[in-house]
Parts: structure tokens; sequence; C-alpha cells
RNA sequence: GCGCCCGUGGCGGAAUUGGCAGACGCGCAAGAUUUAGGAUCUUGUGUUAAUUCGUGCAGGUUCAAGUCCUGUUGGGCGCACCA
């Protein structure tokens, strides 16, 4: 058969859409009534240059998947969509004064020709874009709704603000302390800032990944992101002041081995006491050097310990009433537990860099190691601890320790997490806005839920201002308005969300994509939760995991949804690399162009290699050659309608189809597509080795081909006399008795080598293999003269002897 | 620094519970076909004089180790002064 790639791809293209072959079914309709699978991918952000060969990789792992459940009896959803608000389409937009709408508009139409070319099986009536305020109202209720709750708020922080330029800066934007644009230092700068209380879920997260079935890599990052540890909250008492400092630690069972506290330098205790302080002037002109300084810098550029002594204020130690000094340290982050530490140098290895600088005594309380020469962190015997003496298990003398702070009334058990509050505003035009009016009698007031969606105004300069707020605070018909509770006058909140909100919650808007009363009808909503497959990149296993499942486990809290758990398994692809071996990058200039294979080679062969290059979840090197190697591949399978008239197969070539389907069909569930890919091209091999084959086999043949070469399977089906399109046909099923044949190859090795095979019937008895072995001539040659000792036989797999 | 993962031919990569290492593909070589090139087809292809040696390196467990254990080295990813 001749195989012009070019035709019959679009020929079956728009078969598809014409028959609706891959739209899912509601519940109450037709084909609901099946077993549901609902796969999902990573929705793309529809940039200008168009799909990478990455997109391709993402996709096609569950496009296999759901097209083989398909053809398995499964009403399937496999939806796609735009994740379109972002700083690249503004950018782009002030660069060339198209409007984002316009922009984003185009690039979703490239996107949408690009993947339809690759004959993704999406079911396109659910398409989704987060940037049309159909969409976005539901991203904004679901935000007044909790700010409802309480866990949307705003509060001041610190972020990197350039004083010349007047603009908020992001940390990539304001790396090694210089403004990116103006390259004067940039300063830290308290702000106001909307965030999420996603603190308020950590448990939730954290407890909830015990009930989903994540690939284990990624539910350790997501526990390692939320970073919880356990520990103890104490009061040091201010000598001579009514207030307590309050510090967090993981060792309470070291209390008596504090011989100094730290502060971080923006503590608001040091301001209350500024007073107090005789060295004021040298706390802030330390302040002023840590404020310099990027989160970066404090953090990645690990070097030597500093800080200055508070002249003025000292701690009381709550459990031996000893009197200590007190420091500001940037080692310390306002960001983390409460801010101020307790300082044991014997024990950390921070505090004791930081004591050895500042000749501060180290007590050892813990024995172990030799606090002389380093902080020892291990585990041991307490001593020089009063009460804590003798314990040796860290456990015992942490609970020891706790009940003896709560006795004391000065402490208490207690938890803190790494995870930080979502930072959840950006001064930026193409976002949602935040649906919030500032009153000056009545505070922040909600936009009303019956005025959703609040519109983003139509502007034609979209930079952002020049004292970093939003381009939309200079539109004053957008900015003035009047209070929803009161009716006077008010200004609007100019910011807007995140690149993260919309795709926070967009696999529930799949569900019912059109549905104007809520974000989706209930009845779908527990028809489809939750989703059965959720495959994506490594790089959004936590920010954007983290965030909707944090936003569904709210809905799920305020009742919206049905499920706990948004997604019921995570997997994820690898890397796409250069043929270099490097990462695609358009300055390496080894980037490939998914279109230019398309073009010269066929969708079917790009995605048959894709699939075939190496392990799914691995990075691997593109190779120009490999892809011919599958486009002779796919040649050899349009040559198959040409053999296939054979009358009747041999048993050889049953048994083979019937071990080829089971392989097939285990290896699409297990991702392993480059092995089953291997399966077909080695019975391809056995079958022109052969010959010929039926018509029946060849029907076998292409429905296990489809989900990863569709466009030559249909063509094939349809020569074949086939009306129906066999992306809807039965999945072949296999007689696990004709998987096995009837005689095997054993090994047979003396002394662990081998030294040859021989022929068995299947689960031969152990005697007869050890027999029939110690008869064959090569092994009698090895055993000539020896004696032996032992005798192994595997069924059906080897013969050891062990001879001496 | 901490956590996780990975080192297999010239290359990408296969190898249930430990049980014939190198499936499948690329590349390469020889032959066929072709005016030539390209394409296609056939055969061969870890290494060795060998029944040898072979899964980063060094040990160990075992009748048997790519697979398990210990140490080590090289690479990747994540987190990172987290108290």
């Amino acid at each position: 058969m001749k195989y012009n790639f070019s035709e019959i791809e679009k020929k079956w293209q728009d078969r598809w859409d014409a028959e609706g072959a891959f739209r899912a079914a509601d519940p109450g309709e037709a084909g609901s009534e099946k077993k549901k699978f609902y796969a999902l991918v990573e929705f793309p952000y529809p940039s200008g240059a168009g799909m990478h060969v990455g997109h391709i990789k993402a996709y096609s792992g569950l496009e296999v998947v759901s097209r083989k459940r398909r053809m398995e009896g499964y009403n399937v959803m496999f939806p796609m969509g735009f994740d379109a608000f972002g700083l690249p389409t503004e950018n782009y937009a002030i660069k060339t004064g198209m409007h984002p709408r316009a922009v984003t508009d185009k690039n979703i139409e490239k996107f949408t020709s690009q993947l339809r070319r690759v004959g993704f099986a999406f079911d396109w009536n659910r398409v989704v874009d987060t940037t049309e305020e159909d969409y976005y109202k539901w991203t904004q209720w679901i935000f007044l709704k909790m700010f409802e709750a309480g866990l949307a708020f705003r509060d001041t922080a610190l972020v990197n603000y350039c004083p010349s330029c007047k603009v908020v800066l992001s940390n990539e934007d304001s790396q090694g302390g210089k403004c990116d644009i103006c390259h004067s230092d940039i300063i830290q700068k308290s702000k106001d800032v909307w965030y999420l209380r996603i603190t308020e879920y950590a448990d939730k997260l954290l407890f909830g990944l015990d009930g989903v079935d994540y690939l284990p890599n990624i539910k350790q990052q997501q526990v390692n992101w939320i970073g919880r540890s356990e520990g103890a909250f104490v009061n040091f008492t201010l000598t001579g002041k009514e207030d307590k400092l309050r510090i967090y630690t993981t060792r309470p069972d070291t209390l008596f081995g504090v011989t100094f506290m730290v502060m971080a330098p923006e503590h608001p205790l040091i301001d209350k006491y500024a007073d107090s302080i005789n060295n004021m002037a040298d706390i802030e002109a330390y302040r002023t050097e840590c404020a310099k300084k990027t989160e970066f810098e404090r953090t990645q550029l690990v070097k030597e310990k500093t800080g200055v002594r508070i002249d003025g204020l000292t701690a009381i130690n709550p459990i031996n009433g000893k009197e200590i000094p007190i420091y500001i340290a940037d080692y310390v982050m306002m960001g983390y537990g409460t801010g101020a530490i307790m300082a044991v140098p014997a024990h950390d290895t921070r505090d004791f860099e930081f004591a050895r600088k500042f000749g501060i005594d180290v007590i050892e309380v813990i024995k172990g190691g030799d606090i002389e020469k380093e902080a020892y962190t291990g585990d041991g015997e307490v001593v020089n601890s009063g009460f804590l003496n003798g314990y040796n298990n860290k456990k015992d003398s942490i609970r020891r320790a706790i009940e003896e702070l709560q006795k004391l009334g000065t402490g208490e058990g207690g938890v803190q997490y790494k995870m930080k509050d979502w930072a959840f505003n950006r001064q930026r035009y193409w976002g949602e806005p935040i649906p919030i009016v500032h009153c000056p009698h009545c505070g922040m007031v909600p936009v009303p839920y019956e005025e959703l969606p609040l519109r983003l105004p139509n502007m034609t300069e979209f930079a952002p201002g020049q004292g970093g707020e939003s381009p939309l605070a200079r539109i004053e018909e957008y900015v003035n308005c009047t209070c929803p509770k009161c009716g006077k006058p008010a200004k609007r909140e100019t910011d807007t969300m995140p690149q993260w909100a919309g795709s926070s919650w967009y696999f529930l808007r799949y569900i019912d994509p059109k549905n104007n009363d809520a974000l989706a009808d209930r009845a779908k909503l527990d028809y489809w939760l939750p989703v059965d497959w959720y495959n994506g990149g490594m790089e959004h296993v936590t920010r954007h995991m983290i965030y909707s499942r944090f936003w569904h486990k709210f809905l799920y809290d305020i009742g919206a949804v049905p499920t706990a758990e948004p997604y019921a398994k995570r997997t994820a692809q690898g890397l796409i690399l250069g043929p270099d071996g490097d990462k695609m990058s358009k300055s390496k200039g080894n980037v490939v162009d998914p279109n230019d294979v398309v073009n010269e080679f066929g969708a079917d062969v790009l995605r048959t290699y894709i699939l075939f290059m190496g392990d799914y979840g691995s990075a691997a090197p593109w190779s120009e050659s490999s892809v011919k190697g599958c486009k002779r591949f796919l040649d050899r399978v349009a040559d198959l309608y040409d053999i296939a008239k054979g009358s009747g197969a041999t048993a050889e070539l049953e048994s083979a189809f019937h071990k080829t389907i089971k392989k097939v069909s285990e290896d699409y569930e297990a991702m392993k597509f480059n092995t089953a890919i291997a399966a077909l091209m080695g019975l391809i091999n056995d079958i022109f080795d052969h010959g010929s084959l039926t018509r029946d086999e060849l029907s076998v043949f292409i429905k296990l081909l489809c989900p990863v070469a569709p466009h030559l399977c249909e063509e094939i089906n349809e020569k074949l006399g086939n009306k129906k399109l066999l992306s809807l046909s039965e999945w072949p099923t296999y007689d696990e008795a004709k998987t096995i044949d009837s005689t095997v190859e054993i090994a047979v090795q003396v002394n662990g080598k081998l030294r040859g095979t021989i022929m068995l019937p299947v689960d031969c008895p152990k005697d007869d293999a050890i027999a029939a072995a110690m008869a064959d001539e090569r092994v009698a040659a090895a055993i000539e003269g020896k004696t032996v000792i032992k005798q192994i036989a595997v069924p059906n797999k080897i013969v050891n002897i062990v001879v001496k």
C-alpha cells in the first residue's frame, strides 16, 4: 500500500472531527453508562513561538492511554485548553502595540491548528481559555469565596524595589542585587501584598498525599516543599521588659545549651525597644546593609556569618534562669518560624560558626561529638541539662522538655512549615482583575457575585506604572467606583492575579465549560471527578500541583466539589533534549520544530518516534536518523496490507500475536511506550519472516498500533473494508494459554557460567530438567572428572550445576 | 550541605520475584537492486585466539548479581543559613 501521509492524515483528522469521535459523554447522554476515564494533560501557555516537541511528548503519553481506554469501552474525557494570561503575551503586546487579547487569540489559533495536525484525540468541544470573561468570572468567584473565608488577605511584605526606577522587581529581575533596567542597587521595601493563606492547608496537602497515586519522587518533592517540622515554641523573657521573645526550635531538649539568642534584622521587637538599645546606630547600619541584599544573596551565597549584638537587651532562659545576650543576624529569616531563634552552638552548625566568630560560649548538652572542633548534630546522651540528663533518645528528651515548658507556662509543642503563604497579586494588565473595592468607610469590600466577571478594561498602553503600580491604576473610570456596601465613592483594587490562578481549577471547567450559573454543574462534577490520570512536567509538581490541590481542597470544604483530592494519579514525562544532548534552547540553536517533522515525515512518524525514543519518564536527546527508523517502520506497516492475504496463521505467528497483544496492552498502561513499539517492530519482523498474514491478524496489528499512529492505521482499516472508525473499534484481547509456548529454551550453567541451552517442554519437572542438562554434551564436558555438589533447577528458566 | 534519581555496545535504549545481558531502533560492514546518488531488500555486527572477558570503580551476600548490601567516583534533579 502506498503511504501518502500528508493526504491521509488530513483526511482522518477531518473524519474524526465530522463524526465527533472523541467527544466525551456527559452524565445522562448516550455513552455515559460506560466506565469514565478522565485523562488530563497540562494545558499550554500559547506563546508566539508555537508548539515545541516537548508539548507533543507531554500530550502523547495520555493520548495513547486514553485512545486505548476508549477502545476498551471507557467513556473517555481527554480535553485541551489554554493558560493564556501572563507576561510574555503582555510584553509582546507592549512591544508591538497589539492588544494582548488579539495576541492571545492569534496564538491560540496557531496552537490549535498545530495540535490538530498531530492528530490528538482531544474533545475539542471542551476547550477552555483562562482569559475569557466566562472563564475568569469563576476564577474571581473562587477568589471571593476565599476572601470570605479569610483565606485571601492583605499584608505588608518585603519586596525587591528599585529606588531609581521606582518599581517592584521580581527575584529574576533583580539578580545580584542590581536593577535589571538601570543597574542601581536594589533595596528591600515593605509593600502591601495580597496573600492566599495556603499554610492553613499545609497539613491537608501533606496528609492528602497518602491517598493518591503519584510517582514517588513527585510525592517526595511535595513533602519537601510543604516542609513540615515538629518542635516547640519557647517564650524567653526579655530582661526588664513586658514582651517575651518567642522562638521556634526543633530541639527543645537542648535548652540548657543555649548561650545566645538571634533575631532577624527586621524583627519588630527591635523597633519597639529602640529606646533601651544603646547601639541603635550600629543596628540601623546593619539593617540597611541587609536590606540591600536580595533574597538570592541572602540565602544562596552562604558565607561568613555576620551580625550585631544588641546592647541593652538580654533574655532569660526559662529553663535555668540564665541571662543571655541577643544578636541580630541575617542568617535568621523573618519569614520562617517566629523570626528569632535560641542558639545552641554546640549542636547547630550555623550557631557554632556564629559563636566562634563572636567568642560566645559553647556548652555541650548532647554527647557524641567533639564540640571543640565542630557542632555535633547527631543523637546521643543528654548531659549538663538538669532534669534532662541521662536521656538517650531524641524523641523522649524532646517530649520531656516540652512537658516541662508547658508546666512552666513558657512554651508548647508546635509545628512549622517551610511553605509560605502564596503572594497573589501582580502589578500587570494581562491577568484576572482582583474583584475588591477599597472603601474609606467600609474597608475592603468584595465586588458582589452578580457583578462578576469584573472585566479587564480596554486600554492601549500596558506598561506598568512608574511607582510600580498596575497599569489599571491609570484608568480613572475603572479605579473610581462606588462602594458596593455603603454606596459612597471608593477605589477599585488595580492589581491582577498571578499566572497560577487560572490554572488552579481548569480541570473543573473542562467538565462543564459553558456553564453560566456555576463553575460546573454538580451532577457532572460528581460523575467526572476525580481526574483519573494527570500527566505533566516535573517543573509543575510543586507550584502548580500544590496550588491547584489547595484550591480544590478549599472548594471541597465549601461543598463546591465532591472530592477532597483533584487528581487520583500523577505521572511526568521526561524532557526532550537537543541532538547535542543539551536542553533545547533558542540561543544554542538546537531546537527541533515539530512542524518540520510533520511536513517531512508525517504526524504518525513524529508521534511514534517521540514515544519510541526512550523511557517516557526520562530525558532523551533527539536523533534525526532514529526518526527515519520510525518512518521505515510505518512504511513496513503500510506494506503489511499487500501481504495480508495469507490463509490461516501458523501456530508460531498466532502465539507471537497473543504475546504482543498482552505486552502492548500492559506496556501502554505502564507508560512503557518504547517497549510496546519495540514489541510491534519485533512482531512485524516475524510477520515478514513468515511471508504473510491474515486480514484478521492485520486488523489486530493496526488496532494495537492505532493509539500511536492512528492516521495510518485508520487508512489500512478502511482499505480492509471496514466502515467503522478504527479509533472506536474494540481493543484486541488475548488468550493467556496462547502466550505460553509448548517448549522453552532453558539455560544450563555450571558453577554459574553458561555452558549451553536445552529445549524442554513447559513446566518440565525439575528432575527431568536436571537429567536433560546433565546429558548435554557441553555440560558433560564441563563437569568431566568433577564432583557434583548441588543441582539447582528453576522451572522454565535455568539449571545450574555446582561442581568441585 | 540535605533529599531523591541515574552510570549497560560506536549511539538511543531493553532486561517480572536475583535466573541465557545487549530486545527494538540508529549507526556501521558486506552483498543485491539502481546509469549514479538516494531509497529499498538480504546478511552480519559487545569483546576475544578461546569454552575468554564483559553492565562507572572496589568489596560483600548468593548455586546465580545490571538487579540486593557496603564503600567510592562521575552525572542529573529538587530544596537550600528552615532554627
